[in-house]
DNA sequence: CGAGTCTTTGACCGTCCTCAATTCATGTGG
DNA sequence: CCACATGAATTGAGGACGGTCAAAGACTCG
């Protein structure tokens, strides 16, 4: 958990709640905002003229997101939507820098969160330009696997248009890749359900 | 600048010296260094078992790097090397630590240098995955352009294979990109210097 | 002047994208 | 329980674009 809730209501968040699919914020929009979920996720992601969608991230319950462009005076590079029916807590701006000096030690988590996610980008664009389609598919379900201990494949929740956007890969590449992938049996896939 | 100098070397930091081409640290290595340029520059890259290489990004006089790994006890992402011989002021990784608790002015300065990062990443991985050679090309000039207010082409210091490294083009594509891009007086080429 | 690096060009190839049509899975209402 | 609507998954054919390889030209710096 990112902040704690009760804190969090005490200095005036308000809960509010998303649909699938609804925006929380839109690229390139000030950000006035600090994002916290209580429940669901979402997904960060931009779109290109095409109406080609590129996925930066999702995002799950306890996590916040889009916190960046409050430090720095940007517009949000990305577009925020609800992935799945949600709730999000939502502080101002003001509050939440407010809080960050009032609590040291929890100034100190979010430069400890930017570092992770810096790794993981970096992590993200090192996979994705190097290699082929087989390998940035592994990357994603290596990256969002939930139980990481387990032998035992667990079936993924996404769909291949889902896995194409974060991959920058078409659907129907997907697709063959995962054909191909099933075959060589580092996948399964029974009823076009995905198991890794 | 990042950090004071004299505080740094008051703490017992030290610098050295780097031939360019000389590694820094390396891919996979322990952090135990904060690092800050006092001349020359730095590249920090990924290389892959084809000996490919993708620039994750150059870092300039007065800026530090590789602090991500610092603060959440992980290995090096990627290499970093000497881009021109360069002077780089070191401190162990613990007295850096100390400095943040001692400034928290100066923690604040990293969270900020941090989401920063966070934001430029963003932008760099939307404009690789979506778009044709040509606008990850303008991308990367506008990225590392200097004189952002001058209406005159200013000399761009990469060579075609730098391009490259940093867009996951290859160096014939980037080349074939450039003379189109001439043709149409996006950028202008004389004596096979690129002027943006 | 000469070594080494960078740039250029051409031919060829393979992969991934495009487009279009079909099948499958799921859930809803009659 | 079936018919239908919707969204996802598939499949195939065809083309374009970027990668690969090889060879040659140009520039730079000592």
């Amino acid at each position: 958990m990112q902040i704690d809730l009760d804190l969090l209501f005490t200095w005036g968040a308000i809960a509010k709640e998303y649909k699938k699919g609804e925006m929380i914020f839109c690229e390139d929009e000030t950000a006035n905002f600090y994002y916290q979920i209580m429940e669901g996720s979402i997904r960060m992601y931009n779109s290109n003229d095409d109406g080609k969608e590129f996925t930066q991230g999702y995002f799950h319950e306890g996590q916040s997101f889009g916190e960046p462009p409050l430090f720095i005076n940007e517009c949000y590079p990305s577009t925020a939507e609800a992935f799945q029916d949600s709730v999000i807590v939502k502080l101002s701006k003001e509050k939440f820098l407010k809080i960050l000096e009032e609590y040291p030690a929890i100034q100190k988590q979010f430069l400890t969160l930017m570092s992770r996610r810096i790794h993981s980008k970096a992590m993200t664009s090192k996979d994705i330009i190097n290699q082929k389609p087989e390998f940035r598919i592994i990357a994603f379900l290596n990256a969002h696997k939930k139980g990481r201990s387990g032998c035992e494949k667990e079936q993924v929740p996404f769909t291949r248009q889902e896995i194409a956007n974060f991959t920058g890969l078409r659907v129907e590449t997907v697709i063959r890749a995962l054909s191909k992938m099933a075959k060589e049996r580092k996948v399964d896939i029974v009823n076009h359900k995905i198991y890794f």
